[in-house]
RNA sequence: GCUGGCGUAGCUCAACUGGUAGAGCACCUCACUUGUAAUGAGGUGGUUGGGGGUUCGAGUCCUCUCGCCAGCUCCA
């Protein structure tokens, strides 16, 4: 008998016997990682542990707990929920099972739609079915063979025959109990492992994701080694319904889309009309001292001006478009071609550059009904749109300063840990972009160099970018974990060569500038619904639509909480009194309900020694002070944006 | 746009297999004058999203439509 060696990632080498399982290539690597280990990968190729060894080679070890851990783990409990499938409703078709992040999905054809009864009972089934403690089997089979398992598998033949016929002569395919599924693994090695997952929500889903084929029936579910695992899961899946922004919207009274008046199309009540008030004076500032000027373009314009852009030949059924005096006019859906305009209104020299126009301009696009979703999709929006215009020699420092305005506005709403992805060309496909090869190694190296200079990671994703430049996507975490996608800043190269955008450089040669289009926040609705998700409604003082309320302990001192609100109003808060005859209990109550964060009880005692007493929200204690110093207190607050 | 689900008072939700649309909160009125998360009593409020149909009778069943939700697709 022969020995097989295997290197592993820490250099090191196991030897065992041919046919031994890879079981004890493990165990001779530490009985410790035996006992974590769910499967293992020999020069990438999965195995299980039972396998008897036949080649040898690089060994990895995927155990428990680690991400790879996770993702056989919800795979296998994808197999798992497709064997209930099959045992619930024979006759189903398979489609594709893969793990997600925090779950996994499967796609069944089934005649019949499933209903969430059906979910419950699909559950209960898996549960059942896992507790007999099934082996999951890796098995090789030839094409052959594999047709004939799946003879009645329609959309396991379609995957059969899209898999190259050299590279895949032969198959890799699980086995769970009656139920075989076409697969790559890795999978857990058996059921056992199979205890703390939960299905939750059922959808429709393309096969192969192309709308014109056929939809299929995709049940999501979620799956976790341990029980409280799954539990803290299930407990932040609740936190964000607690915090979904619609709710909060109405809640606190802040904004809301109105059936009447149509879809995606958002209203700014009172109260969240000075959210966005704080949010646009604070940008506007930092825009100002960061060398932009501020910039106002009007909402239509004839559809020439987007015939030159393009947009109406490629983008035209996402744009409102309508006649007047016999032309057609569109409501722009991008601040671009307007500040390309004024740009244009006089002859630019390079040392007029760079020019960096910003504009919170309203822009209007007919997104698919279906997408829309309360703030965070909507077809009327605001952009904290920017475009800067420069010569090759200022590309570093104009992406510099992108980059230094995204760290600071979302740090002044306390968000710095960031997810940064880098988009470029496809290499294989250069011809579907604009731009010149220098071009886009400049943009890329500039966008490289900012990203290194700020410390930033980033992941580099070939063919992510679109067609008329590299871009940077920013991707910031919430108090909850969750990651929106927020900032971008992009290079075109298509704009200025249609709209001739140039500048006269050293030589006296008119050149197309460089053209950078960047948003910190994307979309104002879509960032104030991610605050107040982040927040839970609980703005910081800075941001609060009502910054204090003044309670009045009884009648007599309606006169003084007024006089309070008042002195506090003319020192630039946002007070109010509540006067109403209730008790104090009944006024508190509303007021942390409204999440108001400052709440100021006046009664006798507080009157005859002109003071109020302070509540603060979530802050254990009450101190008595006098209106003056107060305010000078808040006030430093509002101007810490703490 | 596609698949599935859901639309009952301003909000949260009731109303068995078709049989007189209800409750709490909010709102209005009155009384109480209040000390740290809900004072009491009374009252107003609905074309059950909208249209059409089945039926003696529709919130409930059918159909069209609008909107919302979960996804898919899209996102120059």
């Amino acid at each position: 008998m022969s020995q097989l060696s295997y290197s592993l990632p820490d250099g090191s080498t196991v030897n065992i016997e041919e046919g031994q399982s890879y079981e004890e290539a493990v165990r001779q690597i530490g009985e410790g990682l035996l006992r974590n280990a769910l499967a293992v990968k020999v020069d990438g190729v999965n195995h299980a542990l039972k396998e008897p060894a036949e080649t040898a080679g690089r060994l990895e070890v995927i155990t428990r707990g680690t991400d790879a851990g996770y993702d056989t783990l919800r795979h296998s409990t994808a197999h798992l929920m497709a064997w209930a499938v099959q045992e619930l409703y024979p006759g189903t078709r398979f489609a594709f099972g893969p793990n997600i992040e925090n779950g996994f999905y499967y796609d069944f054809d089934r005649d019949e739609p499933f209903t969430e009864e059906e979910l419950a009972q699909i559950e209960a089934k898996m549960r059942e079915l896992a507790k007999q403690d099934v082996p999951i089997e890796r098995e090789i089979v030839s094409r052959e063979e594999a047709e004939r398992i799946f003879a009645d598998q329609p959309y396991k033949l379609d995957q059969i025959r899209h898999l190259d016929e050299t590279e895949a002569a032969e198959l890799s395919i699980y086995r769970m109990g009656r139920f075989v599924d076409l697969c790559e693994g890795p999978h857990v090695p058996s059921t056992r492992e199979l205890k703390a997952f939960k299905l939750l929500s059922l959808a429709g889903a393309y096969w192969r994701g192309d709308s014109d084929n056929a939809m299929l029936q995709r049940i999501y579910g979620t799956s976790w080694f341990k029980k409280k695992e799954l539990d803290e899961h299930l407990a932040m899946l609740e936190e964000a319904k607690k915090r979904d922004h619609r709710k909060l919207g109405r809640e606190l009274d802040l904004f809301g889309v109105m059936e009447q008046a149509g879809p995606g199309l958002s209203y700014w009540f009172p109260r969240g009309d000075i959210l966005r008030e704080q949010i646009i004076d604070y940008w506007k500032a930092v825009h100002r001292a960061n060398g932009y000027e501020t910039v106002t373009t009007p909402h239509i314009s004839q559809a020439a001006l987007w015939e030159t852009s393009g947009h109406m030949q490629f983008y035209k059924e996402n744009m409102y478009v309508f006649e007047q005096d016999d032309q057609p006019y569109v409501v722009k859906p991008m601040n671009c071609p307007g500040h390309i305009l004024m740009y244009q209104r006089t002859k630019r020299g390079h040392r007029s550059l760079p020019v960096r126009y910003c504009e919170l301009g309203t822009v209007y696009r007919a997104e698919l009904k279906g997408t829309l979703h309360g703030l965070m999709r909507v077809r009327g929006f605001t952009q904290d749109d920017a475009h800067h215009f420069c010569t090759p020699e200022q590309l570093d420092d104009e992406v510099s300063l992108c980059i230094d305005l995204v760290k600071e506005i979302m740090g002044a709403f306390g968000f710095d840990d960031f997810k940064v992805e880098l988009s470029v060309r496809d290499p294989e496909n250069k011809q579907k972009y604009a731009g010149t090869d220098e071009e886009w190694a400049a943009a890329e190296a500039s966008l490289v160099k900012a990203l290194e200079k700020h410390g930033l990671d980033f992941t580099r994703e070939e063919g992510e970018a679109v067609f008329y430049g590299p871009k940077i996507d920013v991707k910031l975490i919430d108090a909850i974990g969750r990651r929106w996608q927020t900032s971008t800043i992009q290079f075109d190269f298509n704009l200025p060569r249609r709209f001739g955008v140039t500048y006269t450089d050293r030589d006296g040669e008119d050149k197309y500038v460089y053209m950078v289009h960047r948003a910190i926040m994307g979309s104002l609705e879509r960032f104030i619904g991610i605050l107040t998700e982040h927040f839970a409604g609980d703005f910081p003082l800075w941001l609060a639509p009502e910054q204090v309320r003044v309670l009045s302990v009884s009648r007599d001192q309606h006169g003084y909480a007024e006089q309070v609100a008042g002195e506090l109003r003319q020192r630039g808060l946002r007070a109010h009194a509540d006067v109403r005859d209730e008790k104090i209990g009944f006024k508190i109550r509303e007021a942390e309900t409204m999440k108001i964060p400052v709440m100021l009880i006046v009664g006798k005692n507080e009157q005859d020694q002109g003071e109020a007493t302070v509540r603060r929200r979530h802050v254990e204690g009450q101190r008595a002070l006098a209106t003056g110093d107060l305010a000078a207190e808040l006030l430093d607050e509002v101007a810490r944006r703490a």
